[in-house]
DNA sequence: ATACTTATTGTATTTTGTACAATAAGTGAT
DNA sequence: ATCACTTATTGTACAAAATACAATAAGTAT
């Protein structure tokens, strides 16, 4: 009878695209790590990639809570925004011999296959400190518009992320979580842009915005501008 | 160094909230199975329940030709409408006491928790025929607004399948999925307002759906019917 | 010719999206 | 006090889309 049981096996892993915001600069930009092995001064062992933070999920926890483990591990920050948005479970995706030597220093059975969850975060680029973590060698921010090759098929997980978050911006609270507490109509204005990567009208952009029921006005303004100080806003916490 | 290595393993599961629309009757369905063990007459070894269709994944094949097989096996037909929208891991998603006999004749560690990545699919009822296969003792369709208790997290994971059709009925073709090949406009409201569970405007449903580019106008018209002979439409075929 | 049933269509109104430029409110220099 | 400079703020005309609402058309059956 046992042998009707079925019993395949996998290894199961979150994937979080962390995009950041530098308001400074307007820019977006993706989170990455340069892999490295188990032990201290493995890197001779293999070629190490540039890739998206990630972990084997562990036993007790849930995906939201690997989700967060990882990045709370690579960016030491609490209660980010992280959000389910694909499961990429193609037999051959960590089957690539460029990937295999990094894998040989990870996993009993290197050839085995792993199904990733991917999560997308946002954060605010001036609040997070990343460093690295036990997975990663060292972290850097790259531009949503310049990535580099990546292992595994990481490349296609970032570009799924970005496609969803430039759909429905609105959706996804894109300003209560890449803006300051307060913050001015051309803040919000420039994070638009850069999401969407098109320039928007002021006028029309203000008219529309100001239909959203989170937004509130303050009664504040800035101070010390070397122009006509702006009107400063925020968001209404979510009803939920 | 062998300690070092991650080894936490799982089972891996695709399941398959499978939405018929039975255009007579102008209702919206779920097929549910009801389970049966791999041995015939195992019934007697547990309570079986009603659930959604899924397997655990083999070693082979994608997600998406995961979810695939498990619809042939059930409904004996290829090609369906299928979308993966959501993976559902908590440990303790095929814990709970009622779900404990069906596993111990399904698997050799009951207990394993199993992450699933789930499936819409959209059909015409009276397009297929579904038939017990080796994983169900017998099929049942069942109104979305009736659903019975469902094994594991089941129910939870209908819902959210529901939520997703609703949202976006359009994106998701209902039209070309869910109705014959050529239709009157009128069927094709129907067809909306069951899934939106809301009357809508002829008029303005005409003027709508008339903007929508895969709709054509066919050389033909309803015959023997009591009243003015409605106008047949089809669908062009989707870009790629 | 009439009754019956469903198909089809238009108009007025409101809301939303889009294109486009002048004025306002501060600071710093004179 | 005035002016130059910079960014913030606002309105109007037009087009497009969403909404509310009812009369006429084309068949069949009697």
């Amino acid at each position: 009878m046992k042998d009707n049981f079925l019993n395949y096996n996998n290894y199961v892993s979150v994937d979080c695209v962390v995009l950041g915001y530098n308001e400074v600069e307007n820019k977006l930009q993706v989170l990455l790590i340069k892999q490295k092995g188990p032990e201290p001064n493995t890197a001779e062992l293999f070629k190490p990639q540039y890739a998206i933070p990630g972990d084997l999920i562990k036993e007790e926890e849930s995906l939201d809570e690997a989700a967060a483990r990882i990045l709370e591990d690579l960016v030491n920050v609490k209660g980010l925004f992280l959000e389910q948005f694909f499961t990429f479970g193609h037999p051959d995706r960590v089957k690539d011999p460029k990937d295999a030597d990094w894998l040989s220093t990870r996993r009993k059975d290197p050839l085995a296959r792993v199904i990733t969850v991917a999560y997308l975060a946002l954060v605010r680029i001036d609040q997070i400190n990343p460093s690295a973590g036990y997975f990663a060698e060292q972290t850097t921010w790259r531009s949503i518009k310049k990535i580099p090759k990546l292992a595994f098929d990481h490349n296609t997980i970032v570009s799924k992320a970005l496609d969803i978050i430039r759909e429905h911006p609105e959706q996804h609270l894109v300003g209560r979580e890449l803006l300051p507490n307060k913050f001015t109509l051309s803040q919000l204005q420039n994070l638009y842009e850069v999401i969407q990567n098109k320039e928007l009208d002021k006028r029309n952009f203000r008219k529309s915005i100001k239909n959203n029921e989170y937004l509130i006005t303050l009664d504040e303004k800035q101070k010390g501008v070397l122009h006509k100080p702006a009107q400063y806003y925020a968001f209404k916490k979510p009803k939920k």
